[in-house]
DNA sequence: CTTGACCTTCCAGTGACTAGAACCTCCATG
DNA sequence: CATGGAGGTTCTAGTCACTGGAAGGTCAAG
């Protein structure tokens, strides 16, 4: 199957596809006219990829998680220690942007918004202790 | 003031305040010796960047707020339009990111994590519709 | 035989820094 | 006055995970 196809088949550009196989992530044979060629195995591997990158997880991690699936013999622990350790770097994220949130929505609310020039949120980020 | 100095009463790196130099965004005198002089006002400008930044805006964000904030003439409204777009792009992050703190968490609590090799966060990755 | 779609590689750019190398300048001390 | 070390300067290159574009090879249809 050429990378046309898999990459119709997955929604990833083949662009991807190919900086996969650059990194060593998932790689492909390859034709004696040189094109790479796709069988069922590899678009399983990219669509693998595809999930965990969905879920937030880092190429390396994905690189991880895919020795993972291929080996047998893997404990699932160690499976479960990644995954825990990306729902934490989650929660952290979202306790951040919550904290953000709340300051942006302030400030949004503390703004007329017209035409003058006043502006709390401006005072805000200028560090006036008076502002909103 | 030295960029040493000015580092310090930050706590911005010097490099990233030469780099705010390079990109045009906070500027400095040069003394005959070639070294940066800094002076309150761009002191004040950096702490703005510093706090815009610490909000998620953009650099180049950052570029408007400033520029609007030097303007006496602005109107508010703009700025809080900036603002505005910023808490949308917060909010759409939070809410994807809670949809994958769903599904890390659901497939962390589905998983046995001890020696054994069967794993739902696996099988799920790996597209299998019986997972979890 | 040509056209056009598809494939190949390689180079460069993204954002916002950050690390490191090579070199310059200043100040204090021996 | 020499020197050592702290601090300053520029420049290049690396980060992460792609993405865009150029130059050129391959293939099937008309």
């Amino acid at each position: 199957m050429n990378i046309g196809e898999v990459a119709q088949k997955t929604g990833l550009p083949a662009k991807t596809i190919r900086y996969y196989e650059d990194i060593g992530l998932v790689t492909a044979e390859r034709r004696p006219n040189g094109y790479r060629d796709y069988g069922e195995t590899e678009i399983h591997n990219l669509r693998f990829v595809q999930r965990a990158r969905g879920l937030g997880f880092s190429v390396a991690d994905c690189r991880d998680l895919l020795s993972l699936y291929r080996d047998r013999h893997r404990s699932s622990s160690d499976v479960r220690a990644l995954a825990q350790a990306r729902l934490r770097e989650v929660d952290d994220k979202i306790a951040e942007l919550q904290g953000l949130r709340a300051t942006l929505d302030h400030l949004v609310n503390a703004c007329a918004g017209d035409d003058r020039p006043d502006c709390p949120i401006l005072d805000d980020l200028a560090g006036d202790p008076n502002a909103t």
